[in-house]
RNA sequence: GGUGCGUUGGAUGAGCGGUUUAGUCUCUGGUCUGCAAAACCAGCUAGGGCGGUUCGACUCCGCCACGCACCUCCA
């Protein structure tokens, strides 16, 4: 823990030193999936840029609660005015309960993450289960009068807030412009007294199955208020981090800000980090532009757009190769390249075995492997650098092929801290795996054997050069699609 | 209109005030191989325009041009 991290927080604009508010210990809060559809690859970057620092926290020592919560309610199709819970809307179109919808992507979501090798947070909250959190939070800003009821509604005042505090900070846009933007787009006013105002509490009508009862009307809780309760609940009134995707820094994440000011008189996060979209076509990918893969279509893939299917850890090597406050462009060829990439790393990793240890490193090796840590931390340490992470491991990579030639010496001390920085670093704090791995099911070992029998007797007749059966062999295994590669130490195999 | 971001070699995409600046794709040469594939090694005229700071800028600052994202549910 005497690594410095880097963190750049939204609210500062600026980098600034990451020191957690109990000494060991860091609370950090992410805004998760609405479960009304697929995830899509957009969904996959917060969550993987925020598993990479959450496992990077623990790396460095700290006891991290990550919550990262599930909405299942809450947010409305428009607008607060004339709304429609999203989960509602979509139940009734297909004739089912909206928590079986709820579960059904709920379930479907932690099994993409599960794929993509993202950890679980210690804590993953429904809005649905915490409704009273988010009433006591509605009735706290009520009491301390920045909120009005109207019509069985609740809104959050903002002209009054903006008295007090300063509603914009963190978006960085004044109460002026913000007015200016909804005049333009909305027409009437209706409940609210100000159109800049938005939902703590709406009631429902009659079509909502979703409701609860309240001092003020049967109804749902505003969809901003799910995020501070339960931050609130698990994290307490301050916390360390709060993360999400950069679409979410206006509105969502400056009404969060403001209902903490309301309700407790201080600020509830201490970090606010964002990351930035992916783009297909220069376009973000999202639901509403039509324009998302989802992660699904990318595992079979199954998208016009896609020119094969694409394993979960080259989507996430995608992810890490950029750094998450930048955007990405998607395409198949950018993905085909991780592709690549991801496996060289791996055969990096896989070489270390094949490495001949000699007396001693040759100078410029153990500068290197002296080197390597330091680096890997200054990358990470400066706001979570993947990208020169990776760079970094490719060079790593470079150094196995040199010494697998034996075009350089490495000594057995200097290849244990070789292999034990590449290992952490790739599989613990990048949390890349090899997919392949996994396969150990009854039928894979029995095709296992049959392909070494196959392979045993494509060596023999290669022995006798016989090179007719020894050709046969390989072309009926391609067509077969099974590829053969000889290396020195023997023919391997792959689908 | 407001708020941010970007402009790098044949393509994509990182880093960095000076020395050898990633990686991937394509191409070229080589090693290996019975041949091939794969793999590996090496190479392939780079940093939008104009100013400024500096001994020195692709890297810092300003202006301009172009492009993009966000400002409505959205990761």
């Amino acid at each position: 823990m005497e690594q410095t991290l880097l963190i750049y927080n939204t609210l500062t604009r600026k980098k600034e030193a990451f020191k957690s508010i109990n000494p060991g210990h860091v609370g950090m809060y992410v805004c998760g999936p609405t479960v009304y559809g697929d995830a899509h690859l957009g969904h996959a970057r917060p969550a993987i840029t925020f598993d990479i620092l959450f496992r990077y926290l623990q790396h460095l020592g700290y006891k991290v609660r990550y919550v990262r919560n599930i909405t299942d309610v809450g947010h409305l199709e428009h607008d607060a005015d004339e709304g429609e819970d999203k989960i509602a809307k979509k139940a009734r179109l297909e004739q089912l309960e909206p928590m079986e919808i709820a579960q059904y992507y709920t379930r479907r979501f932690n099994s993409a993450m599960e794929k993509l090798n993202v950890l679980p947070p210690s804590i993953e909250p429904h809005a649905t289960g915490h409704i009273i959190e988010q009433q006591q939070l509605v009735q706290e800003i009520l009491d301390n009068g920045y909120a009005y009821i109207s019509n069985g509604s609740v809104y959050f005042d903002i002209e009054k807030y903006n008295q007090d505090y300063k509603y914009g900070i963190l978006s960085g846009r004044s109460l002026e412009n913000i007015k200016d933007a909804s005049r333009d787009t909305l027409a009437g006013i209706g409940e609210k007294k100000n159109q800049a105002d938005f939902a703590l509490w709406k009631k429902a009508q009659p079509e909502h199955i979703m409701r609860w009862p309240s001092p003020w009307s049967d109804g749902f809780p505003g969809w901003h208020c799910e995020c501070t309760a339960m931050g609130r609940k698990y994290l307490g009134e301050e916390f360390d981090i709060h993360g999400g995707g950069m679409d979410l820094v206006f509105p969502h994440h400056e009404c969060e800000i403001a209902q903490a000011q309301a309700s407790m008189g201080h600020q509830a996060v201490r970090y606010w980090m964002h990351n930035n979209m992916i783009t297909i076509n220069g376009q973000k990918m999202g639901k509403s532009y039509n324009n998302f893969i989802t992660l699904d279509q990318f595992f079979k893939g199954e998208h016009e757009l896609l020119t094969k299917a694409f394993a979960p850890m080259t989507i996430r090597f995608f992810i890490l190769s950029a750094h998450y406050r930048g955007t990405v462009d998607f395409s198949s060829e950018a993905l085909e390249a991780a592709e690549k990439g991801f496996a060289r790393l791996m055969q990096g990793l896989k070489d270390l075995k094949r490495i001949q240890t000699a007396k001693g490193s040759a100078p410029e090796v153990t500068k290197f492997v002296g080197e390597l840590e330091g680096k890997l931390y200054d990358a990470m340490n400066d706001d979570l650098q993947t990208p020169v992470v990776i760079s970094l491991l490719f060079e790593a990579c470079h150094q196995v092929n040199l010494l697998v030639d034996r075009k350089a010496k490495i000594s057995a001390a200097d290849l244990e801290t070789l292999s034990k920085v590449m290992r952490t670093w790739i599989e613990d704090i990048l949390g890349l795996t090899n997919a392949s791995s996994g396969s150990n099911s009854e039928k894979d070992k029995a095709l296992d054997k049959v392909m070494q029998m196959v392979l045993d007797m494509r060596a023999k007749a290669k022995e006798e050069k016989d090179w007719a059966t020894s050709d046969k062999i390989r072309d009926e295994l391609a067509a077969a699609g099974i590829i053969v590669k000889d290396t020195p130490d023997g023919a391997v195999w792959e689908v």
